[in-house]
DNA sequence: TCTGGGGTCCTAGGACCC
DNA sequence: TCTGGGGTCCTAGGACCC
């Protein structure tokens, strides 16, 4: 049997856990820059903030609603969430952690008719009571069950106590009648329309559709997500996740249409992905440069376009990585289109110790140490002291996040002060 | 004025190989 | 008149997830 563990309105509920006021209250939690609604607690979805509502269209709403508007605080989120998993791993080995707030559990070898009911409330009174984080979960024979098993426990909290357990071909057929094919996961907007075509509404309906068709018509990831559904395992627990790449993509404060700008974007997008590459200890060999236009704005000159780059060694030199990324950026830019968005993305990781090396062409054996001192004296000194020259050395790059709370369990300084 | 960021996987077409 | 078959790799783009 699989588990879907799931922490309810997770950003939400961390800021709640330090900051009691907050508690019974309607909160937001705002993306990178500040720009939209990424996470409400229920109060606010129950007064009408939808996700991803631009904050500088809401905020009237918002005041008017007595919602509490904050910025997001990674560190706090990140380090809840490796705590949630530390728990998890007490109940049973095998763990996938799926995102930040979500994670599979397998229990292999239970007895048959073991009570998952019961488990699935000692899993949530654990990590409420050690974290104050509340969660839903779902318990099905297949992965893609789970997660419907989990909505079903999340939609009906009164009845389900926040577990549901799908373990008889009754409940399997309820459960997948009740919910809508839009809700399933892995079915997306574009394979909705695409479904509600054949008239299928929901995820039992899908289920019904021939192998044979959904394999012609769609991918084999969709045939997969059938056989799951059906209750035949094809889709495995992945406990040993390895990053199979790393990004760094923002969006500019305007647009621009200045080439030198751009480069120097890549540059500082590129040294970041670099830093990134070497704080895992992996080495890169493939990177992708990433241009777009803003595609708000419908009356200018639209343009997205990128570049693949392939390196004969792998690398996680910034020298490197940016050097071939401003030259990448120059093929993808298409004078007079104003861009509001750029990224670098790495791929082809490798680990660092341990790669197939090239008889003829190799890294110059010099960036290892001097990548070592830049990320020394950078840790030392912060704000990025030392920067590469195609950089911008006045700019300070800061996100916009004004409204951002404590790091109360990451930064020394912020731990809460009791009094008594 | 202000509309996020970081991931995964799959496919199609073209170039190339034998 | 009849003009093959089986591969790999690269690139761009699209779908999905949280």
């Amino acid at each position: 049997m699989f588990a879907l563990v799931d922490c309810n309105n997770f950003y939400a509920s961390c800021e709640r856990v330090f900051n009691p006021n907050l508690q019974g209250k309607p909160i937001a939690i705002l993306s990178n820059n500040d720009g939209c609604v990424i996470s409400r607690s229920d109060e606010a979805k129950t007064v009408g903030l939808p996700m991803g509502a631009p904050i500088f269209k809401w905020e009237s709403f918002c005041k008017a609603n007595g919602i509490s508007v904050l910025s997001s605080n990674y560190p706090l989120y990140g380090d809840m969430s490796s705590r949630v998993m530390s728990i998890l791993k007490q109940f049973t080995p095998d763990v996938e952690l799926y995102s930040i707030d979500e994670s599979f559990l397998e229990f292999k070898n239970f007895e048959e008719d073991y009570n998952y009911d019961d488990y699935g409330d000692k899993i949530r009174k654990q990590i409420l009571k050690w974290t104050g984080i509340p969660t839903c979960v779902g318990v099905a024979p297949t992965k893609a069950l789970s997660k419907v098993a989990n909505k079903v426990a999340r939609k009906f909290p009164k009845e389900t106590n926040g577990v549901y357990v799908i373990d008889s071909e009754e409940k399997r057929i309820k459960a997948l009648k009740w919910i809508k094919i839009e809700d399933v996961w892995g079915i997306g907007r574009g394979l909705t329309k695409r479904l509600k075509l054949k008239k299928c509404k929901t995820a039992f309906d899908f289920t019904q559709l021939s192998d044979d068709w959904i394999r012609k018509n769609f991918s084999i990831t969709e045939w997969k997500l059938k056989k799951d559904l059906e209750g035949i395992p094809t889709l495995q627990l992945d406990e040993l996740k390895t990053k199979r790449a790393i990004a760094t993509t923002r969006s500019f404060d305007y647009t621009y249409d200045d080439i030198n700008y751009i480069k120097e974007r890549i540059s500082t997008f590129a040294t970041s992905c670099a830093e990134k590459l070497r704080k895992q200890g992996s080495s890169c060999h493939v990177i992708i440069v990433l241009l777009s236009s803003d595609r708000h704005k419908k009356t200018l000159e639209q343009h997205r376009g990128s570049k693949i780059v392939s390196i004969p060694f792998p690398t996680n030199s910034s020298l490197v990585i940016s050097n071939e990324a401003v030259k990448a950026v120059t093929s993808v830019f298409k004078k007079g289109v104003k861009y509001k968005r750029a990224g670098v993305i790495v791929s082809g990781l490798v680990p660092t110790d341990n790669f197939q090396l090239n008889m003829f062409e190799y890294e110059n054996p010099k960036h290892k140490y001097l990548m070592h001192a830049i990320d020394g004296l950078n840790t030392k000194y912060g704000d990025y002291k030392i920067k590469i020259a195609s950089q911008d050395l006045k700019r300070t790059w800061k996100m916009r996040q004004e409204r951002l709370s404590p790091r109360y369990t990451t930064n020394i300084n912020d731990i809460i002060k009791v009094k008594c």
